[in-house]
RNA sequence: GCGCCCGUAGCUCAAUGGUUAGAGCAGGGGACUCAUAAUCCCUUGGUUGCAGGUUCGAGUCCUGCCGGGCGUACCA
């Protein structure tokens, strides 16, 4: 039976560039886990997209003299161009503030919010805020400074000071300052809704408590803050750059919804906006968000737990028709170890990052694709490590399996006459490493079920690395001086395994796939998960070889 | 300060409380030559951060300590 799958990527915020760390944290696995449930056959949706809103697209469009518009268009457009050169191959790659996409995304979020709004999971309530007349805004309480009430430190932010670590109210604050103009802001009223969430504590628990297959690290941190309580939070800000609350309250004249109200819904607005322009009808989301035949998969980086296993449940909890997530998948975060540094954090403000797009103008995918899934920080935080980087593609990426390809596909060009050879009497090695053919993409597939991709790419390097092993036994080259028929078994094997890597390597390493398949001049339905351990017809010509992997670091020559 | 997470070989990572803690890479030695000097075999390398405790049995559970990280801008 087809099973179907909706799988979304984190949405990105459209004010920068990519770089490794988003990559290995979320996008990666997901397009690794969509690739592979595709090869299954199963029916998969994958949904991406910019998060276009929010305060934080206003303070960068300044910073870069644009509008908010404008600098979505450009970090979205970014954006797509790195994941079209990663192999990161969305359905659909929408935008919550992008033409095309903000209309339906704008009509969807203003449905939910109401649907939510009429349920009276709201509180409507009026406090008092700081005001920057000068620059017309609210202060986030991020954006005010001024000397710490109880410690006295100077430069303390409105929710933190970094001198004593203890939260702050910015009301308290001694001589604010707002950020944005530097001048005194004076204290506001303003009001906003609250979403219930203490309404939702009990639901959550007891649906986190029922999940199988999550990483730890996802629910405990998400069990940990609901032990903590989880208070209201307001899901509308005053700012002028968003979805705009759709309510008749006076109130909620000119103020939008909170950004992170408005993002997951992008999911389903995508979604919509996709399914309509496949030539359904924008409705046809429903199918899969809220059928319970679809398992909805999120991929995410840590810093959205709170969002994708709490915040966003219980919002799907409060407006009521939609089923909840099935995973939630969340890798740790990826720091950085420059030579001669210490390991760091990625920081885009310190230069501490490998860009996407820098990286794509110096090499090719696979190998980026191959590190970070092998260094993919599954249960904890790694590092990216440039020189690694080069080390294991040369070390393990093209030694073990493109070499393996390689030799193999040579070796029938120089002394078969660039064809599958005839395949005599198989001995027991040759049958058991034909098995573990299947083996190995058993191995593979039930690790990538589990989402254990850094596992399940191990498992095609141990069929490549039985591959070299057996050549070395049967050594071929010896064989055909003695017995040709014998030598063109071991490489007619040889080929299968081919064969069954490309399929296997298919979801991890698809540009590298795709060369095995034009070498063995296959067409696209030979890369299905259970065409495998097919086996290929002697006498089937074969393509030039193509080296898989370029050798990248210096050569010492001698 | 408080809360949470982490600490396993030089590096990257594994080990439902159950034999002698395992792989890959890197290092050392050897074999081979089809292949991108790739491959294959052998090998060095660990007081599982430290100290206690629970248990027939602890890398795994508990307590304390040390170290790092997160909770806090840019950020997955």
């Amino acid at each position: 039976m087809t099973r179907r799958f909706l799988i979304t990527g984190a949405l990105p915020y459209s004010n920068g560039r990519l770089h490794v760390g988003h990559i290995a944290g979320a996008y990666l696995p997901a397009d690794i886990y969509v690739r592979y449930l595709r090869s299954r056959g199963d029916d998969v949706l994958f949904v991406c997209g910019s998060d276009d809103n929010g305060v934080a697209i206003t303070l960068s469009a300044q910073k870069e003299g644009l509008t908010p518009p404008e600098i979505v268009a450009k970090y979205n457009a970014s954006q797509q161009r790195a994941f079209e050169g990663l192999g990161i191959d969305f359905d659909v790659f929408g935008g919550t503030h992008t033409p095309d996409y903000v209309e339906r995304h704008t009509e969807l979020s203003q449905e939910f919010f109401k649907s939510i709004y009429d349920k009276g999971y709201f509180t409507k309530r009026t406090t008092s805020q700081l005001y920057d007349v000068q620059a017309d805004r609210f202060l986030p309480d991020r954006y005010v400074t001024g000397t710490c009430y109880l410690c006295g430190a100077e430069g303390a932010y409105g929710d933190q000071c970094e001198a004593c670590g203890h939260s702050m109210d910015p009301l308290k604050l001694k001589d604010p300052k707002s950020v944005f103009s530097g001048t005194t802001p004076e204290v506001r009223e303003t009001t906003h809704w609250y979403l219930r969430l203490d309404e939702f504590q009990e639901p959550l628990a007891q649906w986190l408590e029922e999940r199988e297959g999550w990483r730890p690290t996802v629910l405990n941190f998400a069990k940990g803050q609901i032990k903590l309580g989880l208070p209201e939070r307001a899901m509308t800000r005053d700012l002028d750059w968003g979805i705009p609350v759709p309510l008749d309250d006076p109130d909620a004249a000119g103020k939008v919804l909170y950004v992170w109200f408005d993002a997951p819904i992008g999911y389903v607005s995508f979604s919509s906006t996709l399914l309509e322009r496949q030539g359904g009808s924008p409705s046809d989301y429903e199918e899969w968000w809220k059928s319970p035949d679809c398992k909805i998969v999120h991929f995410i980086g840590e810093d959205n737990i709170v969002f994708h296993a709490i915040i966003w449940p219980a919002m799907l909890m409060a407006e009521g028709t939609y089923q909840l997530p099935h995973q939630v998948v969340a890798n740790s975060f990826l720091n950085i170890k420059f030579p001669g540094k210490d390991e760091e954090k990625i920081s885009k403000s310190r230069g501490t990052a490998v860009w996407i797009e820098d990286y794509l103008t110096e090499f090719d995918p696979d190998p980026l694709r191959y590190y970070l899934t092998a260094i993919a920080p599954e249960n904890a935080r790694t590092a990216y490590d440039p020189d690694e980087f080069l080390v294991r593609n040369d070390s393990e990426l093209l030694a073990t399996l493109g070499n393996f390809v390689n030799r193999n596909i040579t070796f029938a060009h120089k002394y078969f006459d660039g064809k599958v050879p005839e395949v005599g009497a198989r001995s027991e090695v040759d049958e058991k490493l034909l098995r573990l053919c299947g083996e190995q993409a058993e191995k593979v597939a039930e690790q990538l079920e589990g989402f254990h991709f850094k596992a399940g790419l191990t498992e095609v390097m141990a069929l490549a690395r039985a591959g070299n092993l057996y050549l070395d036994e049967k050594k071929p080259w010896s064989q055909r001086k003695e017995d040709l028929a014998a030598c063109g078994t071991t490489i007619n094997v040889c080929l299968q395994v081919v064969r069954a890597l490309m399929v296997l390597m298919q979801p991890f390493l698809p540009f590298s796939a795709r060369k095995c398949l034009e070498m063995l001049q296959l067409d696209e339905s030979a890369l299905q998960w259970d065409q495998a351990t097919t086996e290929l017809p002697a006498g089937t010509a074969l393509a030039d070889p193509t080296m898989l992997f370029k050798k990248l670091q210096e050569q010492e020559k001698k």
